[in-house]
DNA sequence: CGCCAGGCCGTGT
DNA sequence: ACACGGCATGGC
């Protein structure tokens, strides 16, 4: 067993979200929204702020837009302008339409169907559709359809690589998003299964949270409440 | 003004 | 199986 006097980077992890929690409490992400406003907050803020997906929200709202019903009679133009305060319209509008039309056309326009689906076949399906990689796929799975999945992301990817849990670089690509899943898993492995999606779902705010205010494409650790975790590495580079 | 944001996709190697 | 650039807009 590691032969040494490291905890394991699975336990590192553990404890890197304990010490999260505490510095920033519940982060309650996505608590009172609709699962379909949690699915277009997923699509709307690929690499985008979290702001202008407000505001995009927002547009949507004020046009009565914000159902499956108000998609579905939204024309893709209409669709375009109103989220266009989030960036990327000519992309995710379409990509939001065939969300609804993928909804229709195999689970009969239902959300719960669609949950109902076994995690593995329903994340495939969700990765078959155009603009829904790895990330959106999972942040979908467990924020709008509550099924115990960890999400990866990029703030995630620079604390692995930063603290040394995975022996960098840490690839963008698939491969490199399936390591911080299994990591993730590992980590969480101790606790219920039971208490997973609840686990999962404030692992990715923390980082989020924690990778906003301190791991940015330049590193600014100053202040981070992980920088007690960096007593285990010993060549920084 | 420049950098970056809760990524994804097509192309080239 | 990556690395890279494009995709659009707005906050700071």
């Amino acid at each position: 067993m590691n032969s040494g006097l490291q905890p394991s980077p699975a336990k590192r992890l553990r404890a890197m979200h304990g010490a999260l929690a505490k510095a920033y409490g519940p982060q309650h992400w996505w608590p009172a929204e609709t699962p379909l406003e949690v699915i277009l907050g997923a699509y709307l803020t690929q690499n985008t702020a979290w702001k202008a997906v407000e505001r995009s929200l927002a547009n949507l709202r004020d046009a009565e837009a914000l159902s499956l019903d108000g998609l579905r009679s939204l024309g893709l133009a209409d669709l375009r302008n109103l989220i266009r305060p989030s960036g990327f319209h000519t992309r995710k509008a379409p990509a939001i339409k065939a969300f609804v039309a993928m909804l229709d056309e195999e689970f009969s326009g239902s959300l719960e169907m669609l949950a109902a689906t076994p995690t593995e076949p329903l994340r495939r399906r969700l990765l078959a559709l155009p603009g829904v990689g790895q990330e959106t796929a999972d942040a979908i799975l467990l924020y709008a359809l509550r099924h115990p999945v960890p999400v990866a992301d990029e703030y995630l990817r620079r604390i692995v690589e930063r603290h040394r849990l995975i022996s960098p670089p840490v690839d963008h690509g698939r491969r490199g998003y399936q390591s911080l899943v299994r990591l993730t898993r590992e980590a969480f492995g101790s606790d219920p299964p039971g208490l997973h999606e609840r686990l999962f779902n404030e692992f990715h705010a923390l980082n989020v949270a924690v990778g906003k205010a301190h791991c940015g494409r330049t590193a600014r650790c100053t202040g981070c409440p992980l920088s007690s975790d960096l007593e285990w590495i010993s060549g920084q580079e």
